[in-house]
DNA sequence: AAAAGTCAATCTGACCCG
DNA sequence: TCGGGTCAGATTGACTTT
């Protein structure tokens, strides 16, 4: 069974629902020029800002679906582009208020900034010799509750890069700042 | 470059390095009766311990190494048991001392129990028409650092699911309990 | 409407302890 | 040594704010 997330019902309720070009899961209005849903929204978002480069680990032929749309950021991003989302509709990143102390030099892709451009590589390993990187078990539960959508799904994966044109260090001392707080509680009950 | 950590490079430093039978990863020792990495190690553990049970979604023959043992765990799975590892070595789990007061069901392949050992199928989508899930871009960044080890990676992914075996439901009312808290701070230089 | 921002949820694996 | 436990780190996408 669907478990339609609140606005999606809302969505749903209506007499059009219209897909993402990319993922062709429910889409969430136009994004970058595309009618796209959330995750591709977000997605590409977060690849301009942070100019990812990813490198697919299998051919570039990954299917893109609502269940694999995960499973290659390469691909992913290519057909967001092929799709034509427009990279020139992200807007440059704001710089945060103020720094607090502490200060750690992170590897994680995504950084804020207010984005020099310097690509960053960060899914690599493909037969062209890449840096390599796993790919993914990344599995939000809201999907595995839903008993349809059963799509084939071949596919593949990638990784972030470093910079990938010639002499590109248009430097300027960056300094990012994020945080994030996770927490999970949870509880299961089971029945004889 | 590699940048490996703080007991790899005593590892590495000794005349014999061996490497995971699933993975072919730097092998940590031996564990579940098979010279198999940290990652393995850990995966087949909770796989083992919360009765995970994957799904494959591209048949079954997804390559499991080094970049892509995280691309399908159906098939990370199932080559951890094809190599040997014993999943009676796996010991039953410990209750937690006491609980707090808040409880939320969750949704996680994780619970923590005596488990019960009602399979918990977690990740779908196959022809055979099981449940969907996306597959991942789970990027552990310590392997983005490195420079070498390209390999070649067709792949797929898997979900986790429910029971299998007939009339399972050898109930007994569970009560789990976990928390975690994540924070993350990065700071990134960049100059020109 | 559609940008950016936020953060809960999830999995992985490095490390620690016995 | 090799069990299990812990938790930082990374990513996604639902939701909020601008
Ligand atoms: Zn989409
Ligand atoms: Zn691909
Ligand atoms: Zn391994
Ligand atoms: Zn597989």
């Amino acid at each position: 069974m669907e478990t339609p997330y609140d606005d999606d019902l809302e969505r749903l309720g209506q007499q059009t629902v219209e897909y993402c070009a990319v993922c062709n899961d429910v889409a969430d209005g136009y994004h970058y020029g595309v009618l796209s849903c959330r995750g591709c929204n977000a997605f590409f978002r977060r690849a301009v800002t942070f100019n990812l480069q990813f490198v697919c680990r299998r051919g570039e032929t990954c299917i893109i679906d609502k269940n694999a749309r995960c499973a290659c950021r390469a691909c992913r991003l290519k057909k967001c582009k092929m799709v034509g989302m427009d990279q020139n509709a992200v807007q440059p990143k704001k710089v945060p208020p103020k720094e607090p102390t502490k200060r750690y030099l992170s590897e994680s892709s995504y950084t804020s900034e207010i984005m020099t451009k310097s690509p960053i590589i960060a899914e690599a390993a493909n037969d062209n010799g890449v840096i390599g990187s796993p790919e993914s078990a990344f599995t939000p539960v809201s999907h595995l509750l839903s008993g349809i959508d059963l799509y084939t799904t071949p596919c593949s994966s990638s990784t972030v890069m470093g910079p990938t044109s010639p002499a590109c260090f248009l430097g300027s001392q960056v300094e990012i700042y994020h945080e994030q707080r996770k927490r999970r509680r949870f509880i299961m009950y089971k029945w004889d």
